[in-house]
DNA sequence: ACCTGAACACCGTTCAAGT
DNA sequence: ACCTGAACACCGTTCAAGT
């Protein structure tokens, strides 16, 4: 597991394999499944290690729910940030670990302290962490972000020059589209959300 | 193009590879970086080869344009969550290609029938759109989602017995975590959405 | 009971060499 | 100019056979 989180930490989830694992450990990869059932539940292993380090809010000051709900989850952004193909598998995968729980747990207590129903914040911390996940895969910075950045660009043209009378939304927008910081737009996306979940009654 | 949404229809994204796309066309591999720059590039391909079947709202009836974007959301989620992992593939994609470009138009254009401020609206499709493919990436039904089930189930397995002491907030809203239909929450996740979204000031 | 060598069944991408 | 055989450098997972 450390030497796992090593070779993440020092070549990127891509290089986390089982084969190259073992060589570290001397050994053959048939070996490793013996600890572990697959790469999915090593991947979630990955996520636990990494959650640990996250400083979760101490839950003296009630008043100030909002900006400790959304410093905590822009903390874990950055930490998943640094690790986008992780944040990618972490989407596909239900992951159970008790820094995971934790987290969960602490997003719970912030909507909770806001007033917010109990069925609202649950439904909630799905959509936040969901979006707070998918937003690391995204905009994630490593190796490979680099020939995204090729993506990126191609996007970025095709709206900057799609045709006003084909899209007339997007002209009308066209402006807005790329406007703010990338910090700017995730604060109003972290307020939106948690706006919508505090004022959106359930069935 | 034609056979890799053949293969991917009837197998799924993980059969579609070069190896498999060059046998099918009595090739070697080597020939179809010809077309195609990399799998990345092919993936977008897919993706928006799929998206020019998502019928969009004739934008009739202005007064009803939260109902009609909850509908093209859903819609476009549902088209994805027939193969999840283009969906995962997505979330690390931008994607340019014209289905795609017409469905930002699409969701522009209902946000502004329904009067919000043009960069509420342009800030607001990323998110949209980031949590339908999230969704689709996470909620996927194929034959990996039958190993994956077995993370669900430790998923709920250790929420449901997630120590009070340890995890007092995840006890208080313990019956509510697994509450409601999988369509309920996806409703409601939406409306919140589209609701954080009108409602929430840009800087 | 615990571990592992070797094999099975694959990958994406590059490039020198052919037509 | 366009195409491709063959190679490079890898994968996850299984299982029979060893200790």
């Amino acid at each position: 597991m450390t030497v796992a989180l090593r070779v993440m930490r020092e070549e990127g989830l891509e290089r986390v394999t089982m084969r190259r694992l073992a060589a570290e450990l001397d050994t053959g990869p048939a070996s490793l499944y013996v600890y572990v059932e697959n790469m999915a539940e090593l991947h979630g292993a990955l996520l636990d290690a990494l959650l640990s380090e996250l400083e979760l809010p101490a839950g003296g000051d009630r008043q100030a729910w909002r900006e400790e709900l959304i410093r905590l989850l822009s903390a874990y952004t950055v930490l998943l940030l640094g690790y986008p193909s992780l944040a990618r598998s972490v989407l596909a995968l239900r992951p159970s670990g008790p820094a995971y729980l934790r987290l969960i747990d602490a997003v719970l207590g912030l909507l909770r302290a806001g007033g917010v129903p109990a069925r609202q914040a649950a439904w909630g911390v799905d959509l936040l962490l969901q979006y707070a996940t998918a937003t690391a895969a995204e905009h994630g910075t490593r190796d490979e972000a680099i020939e995204a950045a090729g993506e990126v660009y191609h996007q970025v043209t095709a709206i900057r020059e799609a045709d006003p009378g084909e899209y007339p939304n997007i002209d009308h927008a066209r402006d807005e589209l790329f406007s703010g910081t990338g910090d700017q737009r995730h604060r109003w996306a972290f307020t939106a959300l948690v706006g919508g979940i505090a004022g959106t009654a359930t069935p």
